[in-house]
RNA sequence: GCGGUCGUGGUGGAACGGUAGACACGCUACCUUGAGGUGGUAGUGCCCUACGGGUGUGGGGGUUCAAAUCCCCCCGACCGCACCA
């Protein structure tokens, strides 16, 4: 008998499918699990990354399913979005035979993983039942203020041809296909995401002993809230005339209203509606305009080179000194940060500073530190000390925010705001292979919502994809209707939704069973029991876009009534990448690892093992082909060695006080093994030590010849190991221990207390020596032992202290005599 | 610039204030063998006048009987945000 991975695997892959042995139990009265991967979009293959993620949530799912636990470990597809699109323009596939094809391919992978996947749960998001809840849960969001219209600025990818969030532009390029991105002016659907906002950042502080630090900060940052200011900068009359008296003041933001008394300009966005209505009414000389012009049409990227700006001719009063101040139209002002316009304050805001240098504007400085000199040649951004502030000299920076905020309050001229970096989100894409928007335009009575009756409202098969503009809007007769209210002739919306709104619930939807499955999108008792995520395991890139999504869904369900609870995911690990030659693979690079080759080669249960051992989870993974050996070999020896143990379907009861030195070790070293594993599944996550130990353990186990320790070795080790190395392990228990041995093991705590100790002697603190000495020794006994053990340093020296570390060592603090 | 994470052998990585380098990869030597992804034994941080000693966790300081681990400063890497007023 020897190691043929393929053959083991095969047959135990069968056996789990016949006997649904992933399925959940539908007794809500055992205590549950929920371990969650991030679902895949069907790309095709599935790559390392994927491999390393479903490793880790396997490896949960069978840790707890042996402690006992229902467990739901379920599996999806995220399948829609634009590749299947581009496939389709590339090969002329349609985009639903592409991707489900490409289901079909990727879960037979699954399979010759032997991932523990619940199957009769599996859902695929371009599913029309799947899509009917969403368009539900749209209606009602719609109903409740949270969806709106309206026409705006958006991201345009002129590569893919749709809207993007501004969460998927990366460095003023489109997060798909690196194209810049354009403004373009378009009517689109927005989640009021902002209503949330302050829950949002609240609740992190709920999520901070489950989620990393990093996860947490990157929301935190991205959310982006702060406080502050907002005031009126009312134009002088001269202005005012100017303006045609259309215009009466502007609106500024500020979160340091400390150096209000250093404001010498304002600064509009090129965008903001002053300057817009000065060009349009040519209120500004020509050279003026075309460089507004080339402001607003560079890219945010160019925009962000150099500041430049322009005067615009008019002035404002300062609030609380009446003085006249110039306003400037400049770049660096953005339209979509609080009102698009600033109070300058060159002497306390780099920005401002640079600005002021450039265009030779007046700088006075208002706050100076508590202790040494103010430097006037640069911007001091610090709190300090107010002067030249009339009524507020003296204060520091932080009371005199408060007071002038109050100052301002009283004189109802401005109020204290919170202003987030967070924008609501659109959901619009100009784009076929999508979740249609469930709306109606009518002439007669506007936007209406189709009735939920007829949902879903699903896409035509029969479709041309060209890869130029909508293809719903282009399709002969889909967008023509009758509008639910009035009966009329109305027109469809052809905007479908962003794909991040399908992975927003998805993880709901796995809590419903098949028997509910048509009927509701979720049912509560089910929810109730299974929610929430107890692991949910996943890569870093979607530290923002995804969880933050999730976690609005998750909140606006509470409000909408479908849930009790604020958050989804009680612990989220994420996955560090898998690199080859210190890159991240990918196919650009040519660095990438084949999994079905490497399963081929090695078997499934080796790249399992090498994914778990190589590294902690959270780490980045270096590929490394011949450690992916040693994995093999590991497993193949443990497989061998296995022929040396007996049948039995109860634990060896050993009695340990007859056995040998080598024997005892061994077993206290499978024991450990136990302990660790224990401590690893169920806190620690870092299997890579948890695997080291089980390694140590077979070394000793095969340094002895004892059959019994070796046979309660092989019950433990298959039982730890199953999670990592199933098949294997399920060869060898159902060979000898009938699979009896798959349940929570029991530690025997005699085992672990050897008779004698080793202590390490360090001598101020440098080692020095070891001596091992009886259980229970007492402490002057060991430190006399100790002494004489390491006698020749302590020649000519006094000891000054003794100390003695239960079971580890002993230190001597001495100094010569 | 701001924020986060992290710096340990040739490599991946252990060590939750207590004998640094577990476990594995690689390498060296030897033994096995039907030479082709075999098994075994021994060695493997660095330095030295080597059955002994020194030194060592990016660098410098500190706390402690004891620091890779805690604190401060500096250097470097990676990731995220980035003119957010």
């Amino acid at each position: 008998m020897s190691y043929i991975p393929q053959e083991i695997e095969s047959k135990w892959q069968n056996y789990w499918s016949e006997h649904r042995s992933f399925e959940p139990s539908d007794n809500f009265d055992l205590p549950k699990k929920y371990i969650l991967s991030m679902f895949p979009f069907p790309s095709g293959r599935l790559h390392m990354g994927h491999v390393r993620n479903y490793t880790i949530s396997d490896a949960f799912a069978r840790f707890y399913r042996q402690e006992g636990f229902n467990v739901l470990h379920p599996i999806g597809f995220d399948s829609f979005g634009m590749p299947a699109e581009n496939a389709a323009i590339k090969n002329g596939s349609h985009p639903k035979t592409w991707t489900y094809d490409n289901i079909d391919y990727m879960k037979k992978e699954f399979q010759s993983l032997g991932f523990s996947f619940s199957k009769e749960r599996e859902i695929a998001t371009s599913d029309e039942l799947y899509t009917k809840f969403e368009q539900g849960f749209i209606i009602d969001m719609y109903e409740k203020g949270l969806l709106y219209r309206k026409e705006g600025l958006l991201n345009w990818c002129p590569h893919d041809q749709t809207v993007l969030a501004n969460e998927q532009v990366i460095d003023g390029c489109c997060w798909r296909c690196d194209t810049p991105i354009v403004k373009k002016e378009m009517n689109q659907y927005y989640f009021k995401i902002t209503q949330y906002a302050d829950e949002l950042l609240n609740d992190l502080s709920k999520l901070e002993n489950g989620w990393s630090k990093q996860v947490l900060t990157m929301q935190e940052n991205w959310i982006g809230r702060s406080n502050g200011l907002e005031f009126k900068l009312f134009l002088d009359d001269k202005s005012k005339k100017k303006l045609d008296d259309k215009f009466n003041s502007f609106e500024v933001f500020t979160t340091r209203p400390d150096t209000i008394y250093g404001v010498t300009y304002t600064a509009l966005a090129p965008e903001h509606e002053i300057v817009s209505y000065m060009i349009e009414n040519s209120l500004l000389d020509e050279n003026t305009i075309n460089t507004i012009m080339s402001m607003k049409n560079s890219s945010s990227i160019d925009r962000q080179k150099e500041k430049s700006g322009v005067s615009l001719g008019i002035s404002v009063m300062h609030p609380l000194t009446k003085k006249e101040i110039p306003v400037w139209a400049a770049n660096f002002v953005l339209i979509e940060y609080g009102s698009g316009a600033v109070m300058a304050v060159p002497a306390h805001d780099e920005r401002d500073f640079d600005f002021a240098k450039k265009y030779d504007l007046p700088v006075k400085a208002v706050i100076k530190p508590s202790i040494g000199k103010l430097n006037v040649n640069e911007a001091y951004i610090e709190v300090g000390v107010l002067f030249d502030s009339g009524e507020f000299n003296g204060l520091n920076s932080n009371d005199a925010k408060a007071k002038i905020i109050e100052h301002f309050e009283t004189l109802k001229i401005g109020k204290k705001t919170t202003n987030y970096k967070l924008k609501d989100w659109g959901v619009s894409r100009q784009r076929y292979w999508g979740a249609p928007i469930p709306f109606i335009h009518c002439d007669r009575c506007g936007l209406v919502m189709e009735k939920k009756e007829n949902l879903p409202v699903a896409l035509p098969d029969d479709i041309e994809i060209t890869g130029e503009g909508n293809p719903l809007e282009k399709h002969p007769t889909w967008k023509y209707c009758k509008c639910p209210k009035c009966s009329g002739d109305a027109i469809r919306e052809t905007d479908t939704m962003d794909t991040f709104v399908e992975s927003s619930w998805y993880f709901l939807r796995f809590c419903a069973d098949k028997t509910n499955w048509e009927k509701e999108p979720f049912s509560n008792s089910q929810i109730k029991y299974w929610m929430g995520v107890d692991h949910y395991i996943g890569g870093i890139e979607h530290a923002v876009l995804h969880l933050l999504y999730a976690r609005f869904f998750t909140k606006v369900f509470r409000d909408l009534g479908y849930l009790d609870f604020d958050e989804p995911f009680d612990r989220l690990l994420t996955q560090g990448m898998v690199l080859k030659d210190g890159a991240k693979m990918s196919k650009s690079k040519g660095n990438t690892v084949d999994p079905d080759e490497i399963i081929a080669k090695y078997g499934a249960d080796t790249a399992r093992l090498f994914i778990l051992f190589a590294a902690p989870p959270t780490q980045e993974l270096e590929w490394n082909d011949s450690a992916v050996e040693g994995a093999f070999r590991f497993i193949k020896r443990f497989y061998d060695k296995s022929r040396g143990i007996y049948k039995t379907a109860v634990k060896p009861t050993i009695d340990h006080l007859k056995l040998n030195k080598d024997e005892k070790f061994a077993r206290k070293k499978v024991y450990e093994a136990l302990q660790r594993a224990i401590d690893v599944y169920n806190n620690r996550y870092i299997f890579n030590t948890m695997i080291a130990g089980a390694m140590e353990a077979m070394n000793a186990l095969t340094s002895q010849e004892n059959k019994d320790v070796l046979t309660e070795g092989y019950w433990i080790l298959t039982s730890i190991l199953e999670p990592v190395i199933p098949h294997v392990c399920h060869e060898i228990s159902k060979n000898s221990f009938e699979l009896k041995n798959f349940v929570n093991q029991e530690i025997v705590d005699e085992v672990l207390q050897s008779d004698s100790i080793k202590y390490g002697i360090s001598i101020n603190g440098k080692n020095r020596g070891e001596i091992e000495v009886a259980l229970n020794m007492p402490n002057e006994e060991i430190i006399a032992l100790a002494k004489e053990n390491v006698k020749k340093w302590l020649e000519d020296m006094s000891i000054v202290k003794e100390i003695v570390v239960p079971n580890k060592l002993v230190n001597l603090v001495v100094k010569p005599c």
